[in-house]
RNA sequence: UCCGGUGUGGCGCAAUGGUAGCGCAAUCGGCUGUUAACCGAUGUGUUAGAGGUUCGAAUCCUCUCACCGGAGCCA
């Protein structure tokens, strides 16, 4: 026979079923029967199982079905005679793949989030994590959507990168080389004889080899991991985390802008439409706001503002801010929470930022005194999406390099894409993580992927 | 990395210098088409680690470690 997914199940027709899943939670009724619920990370919800106690070999593992276990039920799908569930499993059959013993962590109770990042290889058997996981995975499965639907090709950008100064951020170093007694050349460590004949590091960003693709196929995304080495502590910073990064060649900012606005659009309805019991749950437990937030996002225009006028939104406010905003510093989370939160209670893109704050690939505006970045902040998150247009212009370009203190010669062929048939181009890094914490309304970016990886913690 | 906070039975927490306790979970029993089940009983501790002050330390001091929140960096 062949096994039916709770999911299926919850809304199936009376009749032979076998289902199979772990045991959330079960009530004994002296009466001669028990009830099991069961899980099987098909849907948020559970099935019940009536479990008559004159089952053949049902005294030999009543003992074993406890919370956690594993069990095979073969059993009738009636209209359920209790309230709670339209419909249950009345058992013929039971089989236990896998007792859960007492000393089982996940008992029937609630956990701190804290608690359940120390066994995560068990914390996806809990409902929030579940939940989390289908919306995951919703968002994910959209977001190829998004691109596919609008001609954009997937690419897959390398994880291994020579490129030390992306200015991105912190890298990690790759390399086969003993640590404790690497090759040396004049006291200097010789990476000639590393894997690669030269130093290498884990990608920090997709962007400058995407930009090669946009150069040929128009528009291309990227979405893989991405590292960042950074001392960062906080509840919205990984250290391998993943990352979208559409390129888009003939975009200018205004273009750029409104794909970002539609994509981030399009995320949150898709995951309304098809997680919405997983998303009815983040509302009742989470974020009692949550629906209501996502809908306001999705019905309304994102501000625009260019930074100068950000700078003076916040010159005006009567807000004491520990940073006082001033124009030529980096608008700081205080100020970004104050723009969306307050001012604009809905997202909020800031765009032409100071040239002087930001890297050394986006466009130079007329005047030179700013450049046509974007930073889109979502209320209560703060940065979800950063991109530019890309400065197209070779003598611009080199010139920045050297006023910011690169080497040409390292960017070579990003280079040669404005010496050969350069194009005005953009795009823009979206932080999928941040995505799924601000969906799920779940606090600590930790809780929103399977493993996180922390300074300090690279456990599972 | 900086600032602040926390660390006590399996889990969540209380005890602020004087006998370490409560809730949940667990175990056993009772009851019930139950559903965050309910009622009763039982067991559960090197108070994160090391050192110090004190007649006496979970509590005060020093160091270490871990975690949480905020900041910076950014997605």
């Amino acid at each position: 026979m062949k096994r039916s997914k709770i999911k299926d199940l919850r809304n199936g027709k009376e009749g032979e079923v076998l289902v199979k899943g772990w045991v959330r939670t079960r009530r004994d009724s002296k009466g001669g029967f028990s009830f099991l619920e069961i899980n099987d990370g098909s849907c948020f919800g559970n099935i019940q199982v009536v479990a008559d106690h004159s089952l053949p070999g049902y005294s030999a593992i009543e003992k074993q079905m406890t919370t956690g276990s594993c069990i095979s039920v073969r059993g009738k799908l009636v209209a359920s005679q209790g309230k709670g569930q339209s419909n249950e499993v009345q058992a013929i059959e039971i089989e236990v793949y896998g007792p859960a013993p007492v000393d089982y962590p996940l008992q029937k109770k609630r956990h701190s989030f804290e608690f359940l990042r120390e066994i995560a290889h068990l914390r996806p058997r809990t409902n929030t994590f579940g939940a989390v996981m289908r919306v995951r995975n919703q968002l994910a499965f959209s977001i190829h959507r998004f691109f596919q639907e609008r001609g954009f090709v997937y690419l897959n950008t390398p994880i291994v990168t020579t490129s030390d100064c992306e200015g991105a951020g912190e890298m990690f170093q790759v390399t086969t080389l003993d640590p404790s007694n690497p090759p040396r050349v004049d006291g200097e460590i010789d990476y000639s004889s590393d894997f690669f004949g030269e130093k290498t590091f884990l990608t920090v960003s997709g962007q400058l080899e995407g930009e090669i693709f946009a150069m040929a196929l128009s528009e291309i995304y990227t979405f893989g991991p991405t590292f960042r080495a950074e001392n960062s502590n906080t509840s919205r910073h990984l250290a391998e985390f993943w990352m979208v990064e559409p390129e888009m060649a003939f975009y200018d900012l205004g273009d750029n802008m409104d794909l970002a606005e539609e994509f981030i659009k399009y995320l949150l309805s898709e995951v309304m439409e098809h997680c919405a019991e997983d998303m009815e749950f983040f509302n009742q437990r989470i974020d009692t706001t949550k629906l209501e937030t996502l809908k306001n996002v999705i019905d309304n225009r994102f501000e625009r503002l260019t930074y100068s006028d950000a700078i003076h939104e916040l010159q005006k406010s009567t807000e004491n801010f520990v940073y006082p905003a001033e124009w030529g510093f980096a608008l700081q989370a205080e100020h970004e929470r104050y723009l969306s939160e307050k001012v604009f209670k809905k997202p909020v893109i800031v765009f032409n930022y100071p040239e002087k704050i930001k890297s050394f690939y986006m466009k130079l505006n007329e005047g030179g005194e700013t450049v046509r970045a974007m930073d889109v902040l979502l209320p209560n998150l703060g940065e979800i999406i950063g991109g530019s247009q890309r400065e197209e212009n070779y003598e611009v370009l080199l010139q920045r390099m050297k006023d910011k203190d690169l080497d040409p010669k390292e960017y070579w062929w990003y280079l040669d894409l404005r010496k050969f048939g350069s194009a005005p181009h953009s795009g823009f890094g979206l932080g999928f993580e941040r995505l799924v914490q601000f969906v799920t309304g779940m606090e600590n970016i930790r809780d929103v992927i399977p493993f996180p990886r922390t300074p300090k913690h690279a456990k599972f």
